[in-house]
DNA sequence: CGGCTTGGTTGTATAGTACAACTTGAATGA
DNA sequence: TCATTCAAGTTGTACTATACAACCAAGCCG
């Protein structure tokens, strides 16, 4: 295999995954999207964010999350605390319910890679997982996301081509 | 690092990507979604299918494929065509302007990866492939999808359940 | 023939998303 | 101080992708 044609694959397959991802994701987990889980996951280690923040880190507009926000609210799995500093701002924390709803996802989650991956060779698992941070991590740098955060995120940039 | 935490890892990064897919979609190519991209490549690869094959092929309900299709007719990138010997089946072709622009997306699909990947060193690129290969070749046999395989194509299979 | 199966369409409902208009509260600057 | 401007969120509206269920129409089987 050739560079060029390695690209090629790598364009398909991560459309293709891409294209998959979030029709299984609401089969497994239907109390909890895709997009839920994920910024029931930024409040998490984040410690309490304000939604705008999400937004800037998810590349999500504002009404978007505040929809979200709204029905994490009603299923009680966040809760609002209005910034006594500014009283525009609500910052946004897991509840108790939240934070086991979360725990139990995530561990639903991590068996089922940990079952698809279970046959890979450890240092195959390596590589792949340096791989895709590498890849995901390939922000040529933001446009809008200012997301100060640590770990993995940069979102927004790939956002582009990620998938079609 | 160890297994168990590349488990992690590849887990975070293929749902940050997935969760990141869709909401790019539209941006880049306005007028071909992702699903309608994946469907004309399947009907060039093909060289013409059923409706029904393409909602096997992709997990897709039928309902959904026949919007879709739909869709790609009035857009004249697709047209059908009763089969002489069962006066039930549509076959779909591509239409010159369909193989057009998906020749043209694919072209610029083809510029982003290529881009994000340029630095990356071959042998790199080429097990990175082979990884998502792997990894989205994961058909622990069928379980809701029959997609019967009928002549042409082997490759799709992988629809099943991505991820998560 | 009559019933079952298969391919496809249509009605209806839902999630997720964007954009634009608006509200409310803060900050700024003349 | 007050008017302007800015920032955070909410709401109205619209659109896409999707599923499920009800349906129709054409073959197939016994």
């Amino acid at each position: 295999m050739e560079a060029d044609e390695a690209v090629e694959t790598i364009q398909r397959e991560m459309t293709a995954f891409a294209r998959r991802a979030r029709a299984s994701a609401g089969r497994m987990h239907p109390e909890l999207s895709l997009v839920s889980y994920t910024l029931l996951g930024h409040l998490e280690e984040s410690g309490g964010c304000r939604a705008t923040d999400l937004a800037a880190h998810y590349a999500l507009d504002k009404s978007t999350v505040s929809r979200q926000v709204a029905a994490l609210e009603r299923a009680r799995l966040i809760e609002r605390r209005v910034d006594p500093e500014d009283h525009r701002v609500q910052v946004l924390h897991l509840t108790g319910t939240g934070r086991r709803i979360l725990a139990q996802v995530t561990e639903s989650r991590r068996t089922a890679f940990r079952e698809r991956l279970a046959h890979w060779p450890a240092e195959d698992l390596e590589r792949f997982a340096a791989y895709l941070v590498r890849y995901n991590a390939w922000p040529p740098e933001g446009y809008g996301d200012d997301d100060q955060e640590t770990d993995q995120e940069q979102e927004a940039d790939q956002e582009q081509e990620a998938d079609q």
